[in-house]
DNA sequence: GTGAAATATGAACATGTCATCATATATTAT
DNA sequence: ATAATATATGATGACATGTTCATATTTCAC
């Protein structure tokens, strides 16, 4: 039963929540990521080691990058949680701006750029 | 955004959420979770008051005992959960026992018969 | 109104979680 | 080979969480 609650572990932390708002987005680096959310390397990198045992992410080394993404397996129930659990969430500031961010990012180009540790 | 993750945190714990898959059944009172569970008076208390402030489940007195029952704003999320999120948890060894139990419990009578502190 | 029953609440403790800092590893560029 | 870049990881401390024990509160039966 604890295994099946891990779920909600993941989900009960805003930094995590924001990182799977993001990647379902689009695949992202973890540095994409930092520029996204204004966070130091390790704190990212932490927090996506939570997900990746929670079996939410994967990563894929390509190059010097580590490229993470949404765990095929959990699409379908993050969308049903993104969805009808809490609707409400894209539509908050916090995740409003992300989106804006991660727009910046892609132009920027900041995955071959990015000074960021 | 902090606060419409509450849910999640609410979930997290195997406790609180065998709690409320118990509700979803019926409407019960504090003694009668303490059956069920085989908890403690005070374990039980405490996590009701958790799920109380997440605002996932609603009291109600009725004489000495205190009615607990799923928030009705509530009903269609857990539904959801319950239902698309985490389907495997029904089928979960310990709450196929915790319906055993609140079927011994409701003939019983625990709610009216109950000596369990 | 006294005592018992049902429940709530507070304190103490153990354990878990998160952010930060320092450092290690892996890959690429030179 | 060496240095720089991107990322992971371990240790630490601050704070949160869950359980237990002791005690308080509310209601009912007498």
């Amino acid at each position: 039963m604890n295994k099946h609650l891990e779920v909600f572990k993941a989900l009960s932390d805003k930094t995590r929540v924001r990182i799977l708002l993001l990647l379902m987005e689009r695949d992202l680096c973890v540095c994409e990521l930092m520029f996204v959310l204004k966070m130091e390397q390790s704190r990212v990198s932490h927090q996506l080691q939570v997900l990746k045992n929670a079996d939410l992410v994967k990563d894929e080394r390509e190059g010097k990058w580590m490229i993470y993404s949404i765990s095929p397996a959990k699409k379908k129930v993050l969308l049903t949680i993104f969805d009808r659990v809490i609707p409400q969430l894209k539509a908050a500031a916090e995740s409003q701006l992300d989106k804006e961010n991660l727009g910046v990012c892609l132009e920027k180009d900041v995955r071959r750029s990015c000074r960021l540790v």
